[in-house]
DNA sequence: GCTTGACCCCGCCCCTGGGGCACGCCCGAA
DNA sequence: TTCGGGCGTGCCCCAGGGGCGGGGTCAAGC
């Protein structure tokens, strides 16, 4: 009954190395049956064998071991969805990874000639008064934001005729994993002064330079290469910048597949 | 025309850390335009940024600093091959861990109940003379060399009147990432006695338990899950193990479906 | 009973890719 | 000249171990 085995034997036939049982141990992850006080040996007990190769195999899915620790502690119908949880969080991971991926193949081909990527204009724009709403957001969260703000202002032009012009994207801030901005959503209404009661200003008349983008190009992180390429134009062309950057929504988002047009680059330039 | 930038304008308009840029000047990565003896101040060109945002996208791939120093270091016709080498070896990775989360999932799900997935079966097995290759391999390369193997044996056996009966893979050792094995494949043929000139050896009559899987379980690691069913099977039945634990191949993998029955894992028995 | 391997302990240093802190120098502007 | 921030180095920390070395221990053979 009390056939224990020592650290070796358990070693093996868990496939686990030594190293990693005593790492385990000090995290609780593997926790001896008995630890001989004397001498310091640890004994396990046979049927301790299934829960560590069940670390093992945790493990080669890069689980930290922190979360291995949960997933083992937790209740056995609960595993499953702990370990669905990690995995989905990985497959998002990947993803992005997998585009930025395919954009580095595109921008490495190119030869370095990313502005021969993109077409740059310039255009000049009229004074506007736009219902606005600004946040601090990071990149993840950005687009989820950026669709809710965007319905929630389109509601409220409608008690002033709706949406004028394109609705804009304004970058105040850098927007990354970790950097907030801030970001602005400012949507033009037909009306000649801001009107009282909602957050409203005026966004002055100026030229701008500006891409224009598919909506498969529109996703982070290759939409980077657009900003860089409209500064890099603005630089060459011996203009400078004279605003926050942007971008300009003209299509619905909803309706429009992944080659058609649906939003400019732009940034203000004197 | 001399205009450098500081590591605190570098850092932030390359997005990299100072800590990073630091590390990756060591390691040669992303190496300032000039070093000032007298204080240590590094200074950066201005078109050094292209380089350090390359080299903080290439890190967003998890892509290792070596690797990234290899990718940045080669001629640009040659960059996108890298990266592509790179990525597909990311994506081999993570569709093994897939298919690991997915076994888990289901290992899981069935609340440890392993042994109620499969079916344990006994029979007898007749003396057979049987071709035979045996070698050292690890898992990744294993199911190639099973393939060309029984290729191979499947040719000599047609100078006997062809197989006999079905194909077997013999795990002498154990086959993991790290573990080769050896492993023998085993055909039998309708000789009395092995012939000579050819490697072949009689495969004792012995009584075996099994489990039959269908072609989308043959598949590692999941294919453990039906070595330790029989092998805790056994024991629970009071039989010992009586030699190394193999495949049967009775099906043609060619021809049959995931849903296809294809093989049984079986252990000898006494 | 004694010796000899094999087994097992612990602790230290190494790796990668940085983060964070302390301490101190250095630079430019008021 | 002073002051705030920019920049330098060096040290310790993280995961998840690998590897080495020094020393205690266990069982088996003689």
């Amino acid at each position: 009954m009390a056939r224990l085995l020592g650290t070796g034997e358990f070693a093996r036939r868990s496939r686990l190395s030594l190293k990693a049982l005593r790492l385990y141990e000090r995290q609780g992850l593997v926790v001896p049956a008995e630890v001989d006080p004397s001498n310091g040996y640890r004994r396990y007990r046979e049927d301790q064998l299934a829960h560590a190769r069940l670390v093992l195999l945790l493990r080669r899915l890069d689980m930290p071991l922190a979360e291995v620790a949960r997933v083992v502690a937790a209740p056995v119908e609960e595993r499953a969805a702990l370990l669905d949880g990690y995995w989905d969080e990985v497959e998002r991971r990947v993803a992005v990874q997998r585009h930025l991926a395919a954009y580095l193949h595109v921008l490495m081909s190119a030869g370095e000639g990313l502005s021969e990527m993109f077409q740059v204009e310039q255009r000049d724009v009229p004074e506007q008064v736009v219902l606005t709403e600004q946040r601090h957001v990071l990149q993840p969260a950005l687009t989820g934001w950026i669709q809710e703000g965007m319905d929630r202002l389109l509601g409220a032009t409608a008690q002033f005729g709706g949406l004028s012009a394109a609705g804009l994207v304004i970058y105040h801030g850098e927007v990354t994993e970790d950097s907030d901005g801030p970001v602005e959503i400012a949507l033009p209404i037909a009306a000649p002064t801001p009107p009282p009661g909602v957050a409203a200003r005026v966004e002055p008349a100026h030229r701008e330079a500006y891409v224009r983008l598919k909506k498969r190009e529109v996703v982070y992180p290759e939409i980077l290469g657009a900003y860089e390429a409209v500064a890099a134009w603005i630089k060459q062309n011996g203009l400078e910048e004279a605003g926050a950057p942007r971008e300009v929504y003209f299509a619905d988002w909803s309706t429009t597949g992944p080659e058609d047009d649906v939003c400019d680059i732009a940034f203000p330039v004197k």
